[in-house]
DNA sequence: TATACGCGCAACTATTCGGTTGCACAAATT
DNA sequence: AATTTGTGCAACCGAATAGTTGCGCGTATA
């Protein structure tokens, strides 16, 4: 099952937990604490997360943290930058409209 | 049920047809063409568009015309945000880490 | 050494997803 | 008036998804 960055962010959940470890690793357990469904259930979204390199593992002892791989999340940036042109030139238009306006102002 | 941005644009097909009405809108059977799938399909997913307000419709004679609203992808953007401060956060860490090693070089 | 703990993995299940085909309906064209 | 065209909608289907429970395997702790 091919995973990509966009099919990981789609599950609410799999966002929440992105939120989450964001300023520091965590390990399943702890994660598993702020929601309302099984470790296991847990473990499995880390996985996808993993699987699409949007997280990476330390092992220590028994215990694994998980890490956001903040460079990854810049590839939702980089597909984003296209549309970023885009609304960015809709709002000059604007501002050309308005600054029109008032210039034709009586 | 329930649909939000981020479900919307985890498909990649529903991703090229936001890149394609992104610089200007165009008809059912026009984005179908584009594609590799029924005329039906594309429709099931402009309605997915539609539904979490990515897409407008424009009616025009019999043919409908879908236009993205670009406006909405700035929710995406906005998500991103909290992650893109810690990920210059780290930039400006690794900066400093370097021109650490700089100063400190015999 | 025995026990408790943290974790991943496998099997099962209900639901959702993305696709198909067939149809109905309104708008254009003849 | 009859036909073609552009579209949405409903029914169906196989695959994927997100969850569950049960289990086994290392690693700590008693």
């Amino acid at each position: 099952m091919r995973r990509d960055v966009f099919q990981a962010i789609a599950d609410p959940t799999r966002r929440a937990i992105i939120g989450l470890i964001a300023l520091q690793a965590m390990t399943p357990n702890a994660i598993a604490e702020h929601f309302d469904t099984s470790r296991q259930a847990v473990s499995k979204h880390l996985q996808i997360l993993t699987e699409c390199q949007l997280v990476k593992q330390e092992q220590q002892g028994r215990e694994i943290y998980y890490q956001l791989e903040v460079s990854k999340m810049k590839e939702i940036d980089k597909w984003l930058e296209q549309f970023r042109k885009i609304w960015e030139d809709r709002f000059s238009e604007l501002d050309h409209v308005l600054s029109n306006l008032k210039t034709n102002k009586p």
